[in-house]
DNA sequence: CGGTGCCTGCTG
DNA sequence: CAGCAGGCACCG
């Protein structure tokens, strides 16, 4: 579910409650979220170990654990992180519980069961977690007009998927992706390679906006994204054209329409963008 | 590249 | 009840 934005933003609801905090147990119903490791094998590997630091790359969130070790989670479609006092009743559909030596806990629910988890070794954990391939933060300085040029160059994909693709950019889904490209004016159809240097300078600036305007309203709590104290985000009040099918542009009073592209449901203004 | 599968829950 | 969902890996 979540993007950039929203897995930001869980970092920075986690980051205060959690650093320094020792885990000292885990609890695990649904062990195939587990991609590297058995259930007992990560309840030895995590028991004791105290949370650092929070870093995110991408839509990943890597908890960084004393002894050098580093657990990843990928929250996908549905999955939640959430902090909670211990003896609070737990959410339907929790898959995983640390137990914190403060006597609070780090929760995971996901109703799909698409999320996972990996732990290894600081110096493993890239290469286990299958993310070597993790392209460009796009929120970093080495996110330039002139290197999205180069990443789109020769691309013979529509540029809705190449936004999608996160071994080009990383962190981007379906909601900023068409927001972005609203913002832009570039239908999400256009082959990527085709673009115009105008149009990819304006690609750029946008996804930058988008992005960080997301991070800064905490996140887009269009069904069910939640922080990691269960608040909702404000970037909702903010979409353009994302689930808005049906319904007047902002920009121009034509309709948004839904179309697929890249597989995925796609929502634009035939008018404002070309 | 597009299509499919992974799961459950919500909507029309 | 079918179709759809903010993601991604895998297949051909």
């Amino acid at each position: 579910m979540p993007e950039l934005p929203e897995v930001e933003t869980i970092k920075q609801s986690l980051l205060p409650l959690l650093r320094g905090q020792q885990i000292i147990a885990s609890e695990i119903s649904l062990p195939k979220l587990l991609q590297n490791v058995t259930a007992g094998e990560f309840a030895g590997l995590i028991a004791n170990r105290v949370i650092q630091d929070i870093v995110r790359r991408g839509k990943y969130l890597l908890f960084r654990l004393s002894g050098d070790y580093t657990l990843v989670v990928h929250l996908r479609m549905t999955g939640q992180l959430r902090f909670a006092a211990g003896a609070l009743p737990h959410l339907p559909h929790t898959h995983i519980v640390l137990k914190l030596a403060s006597g609070s806990e780090l929760r995971y629910t996901d109703p799909r069961q698409f999320g996972y988890w990996f732990i290894a070794a600081d110096s493993e954990i890239t290469r286990v977690a299958r993310m070597e391939h993790l392209g460009v933060e796009p929120l970093s300085a080495e996110f330039t007009a002139l290197a999205l040029a180069s990443l789109l160059a020769g691309r013979r994909g529509t540029i809705k998927s190449l936004l999608l693709n996160q071994r080009i950019i990383a962190g981007i889904g379906n909601i900023y992706a068409d927001e972005a490209l609203f913002l832009a004016g570039i239908r999400p159809d256009r082959v990527a390679g085709e673009l115009a240097l105008g149009e990819i300078a304006r690609l750029h600036e946008v996804v930058r906006d988008v992005l960080a305007l997301g991070v800064k309203m905490r996140g887009t709590t269009f069904s069910d994204y939640l922080d990691g104290l269960g608040q909702e985000g404000g970037f909702q009040h903010q979409l353009q054209v994302y689930g808005r099918a049906g319904e007047a542009c902002l920009t121009c009073g034509g309709e948004i329409v839904r179309l697929v592209v890249a597989g995925r449901g796609t929502h634009c203004c035939r008018q404002c963008q070309n």
